[in-house]
DNA sequence: GCCAACGTTGGC
DNA sequence: GCCAACGTTGGC
């Protein structure tokens, strides 16, 4: 299983957006960067992912899950783009925020410090549970 | 609101 | 194929 970071900012899709989807989830589209695009191929069913909200926050608020591999994103005609499902797993007991990350030596390499822009990011197991510990969660 | 970083576009 | 110009993102 792999492990990612789906960035949003919250005044366009939120955490509490993603939750009222329940189980059914939602697609994560709207994605326009090729990077970003080819880490979601990458995706399976039953990966693992932070939810990230930038701008405002900040920070980790909570765990989600791929639900459905990459597919065409239906908010474009442009064959280019796709996107994968992703659902609520469970919100995090403590929102783990850009400044705690940053303190964190063992995060250094995080690409939301190395590479703020990308909207989706791979995390690697060891970066899981180091955030999964500090938001108060199990890995 | 500003600015740095970065990705994309288009002219050559 | 290179590079300047431009647009977008996100942290501060």
């Amino acid at each position: 299983m792999n492990y990612w970071l789906f960035k949003s900012e919250p005044s366009t899709w939120s955490w509490d957006n993603q939750v009222a989807k329940g189980d059914a989830g939602e697609e994560w589209d709207g994605v326009r960067n090729y990077q970003a695009r080819n880490f979601m191929r990458e995706m399976a069913i039953g990966d693992r992912g932070f939810f990230y909200h930038s701008q405002t926050e900040k920070a980790v608020v909570g765990i989600v899950e791929v639900i459905a591999e990459a597919h065409p994103d239906s908010t474009t005609d442009d064959e280019r783009w796709e996107c994968v499902d992703i659902k609520a797993i469970e919100p995090v007991k403590t929102p783990v925020t850009l400044e705690m990350v940053k303190g964190d030596e063992r995060l250094s390499e995080m690409a939301l410090i190395r590479n703020s822009r990308l909207s989706v990011q791979p995390v690697t197991e060891d970066q899981w549970r180091i955030v999964c510990e500090m938001a108060g969660v199990s890995p």
